[in-house]
DNA sequence: GTCCCCCGTCGAAGCGCTTCGACGTCACGC
DNA sequence: GCGTGACGTCGAAGCGCTTCGACGGGGGAC
């Protein structure tokens, strides 16, 4: 192997001076540098990263912990997953898997034993178990969603009241004067699940400030469920032309319904939904949506990582602007 | 940061016992142990990574490529990194995410910079061009996946042409005698992708073997073409009840086309298939099919890399047996 | 001309751990 | 009763890198 001691002595200088060379953290002059490089290169020199980490007490590298649960999107997880890889190479970092499964010991283990500097944690739970031990960590963290406390915590996620209204302004912008929402199940509400309760927020505020008539239905996330929703909708509001879908589940099934009731999508219904963009694609009329943006997320987390571990500040909580698709299942309002 | 000295004072002992004791690498009576590791637990010691690694050349840590290429199917990555994460947890490893972008100059970064004590690399192509790098580089690693030439490599993949024959042999099971296998589309098997002519040879032997009459037809993954191999077959090959597809994309189209000229899935034809779970389960008719065994797959190139790393001599190439899931696209032959 | 300071470089001291050789002790065999 | 291991422990020497303090030399300020 290939030190530093003998990249020095190739080039005539001390292991310090290479060292400089190398991180720019003193000056150097171009033609020790040029000298350094080129010894460098003559013998396929590469830093150990243990010793590196040890004298440095910087691995280099960030924890990054996926989620396992049934119901998360694996597509979107994996999207992330790359994101971050590609963003922390940029910064000279790379990325250590761990799973959910490996609970609060993992990322003790993984921050106590200085094996990487950071962590970004996906997936995170109203009242998540991890939370106390992130904010007592010595090493910087990054959550993807909001708990319910994040005080002290640095979380990014998708603005979801700011999808709901965007929604609803799509609608709005294509005429549609009443809308409705159809939601997650109830217990997620019940439960306060922040971000579920948000896309209400911006949903109805987004209609009333826009004059329209609006409703909110939660819904099971079973086809009967959607089913009843859609029967129950047409019955209570018939001048409906525009919906809004916050349940992945149903968003095929109670497209279905609303065709056997008689109504086209989109000639007579407009439908919007907040999902993955795989699921908006894949479904028989491929819908108009806001995707969770999984890639920026990677991205901002990172850098806010990055600033972090450069000393800097950071807001608490960043929320990305949705981003919407439009796809065949919105139309004009048919006049 | 409490370190193995201070660990070392408070139990009593010198810190190489205190090191001994932790690894076993020498005797050490169980009263010092017991005392040793009080003094642990007391402290809270955790092992620095780095210092660890620089002076033991080992880092705990392997290295994951994923590939990103489109045609890729998600969840079975997905399902491939947690099992390769979990495995090597058990081994007391941890598990670094590269992705098939860095290419050859990330994997001998991680491997020349001691990052990585070991390496797993997914999708291998017949002739990547990461397979000299991964000869010559001084660590392990196993491949997911066949090259052409896998001499010096350690190989781990699905029997395909295993699965081939358990394909045929189920639907001879059932009493079909004539069977036909709708393939990839050509180019894949004049591009001489080893695992789709194993699918072949299989099919055939398990169809001479049980004395079946059989026809290959390999089919582009558009739904016309599909159309077109199901009149074909229809035409050719009128007395034909069993299929077996080993083209995901096809699954779906070709079932309807089959539907469309008159044949009913399963009373009529039975239809079998080598392709993801998720795809079997999601077709309109749920297929009876042999998958990828990503979990064991995973478990299986940890265990390879645990015992390569531990000096130990380890097969070339490791097949793993086909497990076929009876769903509702079989049934007997309606005689 | 002198003083000061900055630039560029060096030497040495660790970073926290593993591992090698050494050493004392004890039990056993002959 | 003494040699011989095996056992259990210790001390010291690194592993390869970063970083701190120091130092010589040159340029600017006065």
């Amino acid at each position: 192997m290939v030190k530093i001691t003998d990249v020095a002595r190739h080039a005539g200088v001390s292991p310090s001076t290479v060292s400089y060379a190398l991180s720019g953290k003193r000056p150097i002059s171009e033609e020790t540098r040029q000298r350094v490089e080129e010894a460098i290169r003559e013998l396929g020199y590469r830093p150990h990263a243990g010793a590196r980490a040890l004298a440095s007490s910087r691995s280099n590298v960030l924890a990054l912990v996926v989620p396992l649960r049934a119901g998360i999107h694996v597509p979107v997880v994996m999207q992330f997953a790359v994101s971050v890889v590609t963003t922390a190479r940029r910064h000279d970092h790379d990325v250590l898997l761990l799973t959910q499964e490996e609970g609060e010991d993992g990322l003790r283990r993984v921050a106590d034993t200085a094996l990487v500097d950071a962590l970004i944690v996906m997936d995170v739970q109203l009242h998540d178990p991890r939370l106390d031990l992130l904010r007592s960590l010595e090493r910087p963290s990054v959550l993807i969603g909001f708990p319910a406390e994040p005080a002290g915590l640095t979380c990014v996620d998708l603005d979801f009241k700011a999808a709901g209204e965007a929604c609803v302004e799509h609608l709005a912008r294509l005429g549609h004067r009443v809308v409705a929402l159809v939601g997650s199940p109830p217990e997620v509400y019940v439960r306060g699940t922040a971000f579920a309760q948000r896309v209400v927020q911006g949903f109805t505020a987004a209609a009333d400030r826009g004059g329209l008539s609006s409703s909110v239905h939660p819904c099971e996330a079973t086809p009967a469920a959607a089913r009843l929703v859609a029967e129950q909708l047409l019955r209570e509001q018939p001048a409906l032309t525009g919906i809004v879908v916050h349940n992945e589940a149903i968003l095929e099934p109670l497209t279905d319904a609303f065709e056997q009731l008689g109504l086209r999508v989109p000639g007579d219904l407009s439908v919007t939904a907040i999902c993955p963009d795989e699921i908006a694609e894949s479904v028989r009329v491929p819908v108009t949506s806001v995707a969770l943006p999984s890639a920026e997320l990677g991205e901002r987390a990172v850098q806010l990582l990055m600033k972090k571990l450069d000393g800097g500040a950071v807001p608490d909580a960043t929320l990305l602007a949705p981003r919407i698709t439009e796809r065949a299942s919105t139309a004009p309002r048919n006049t």
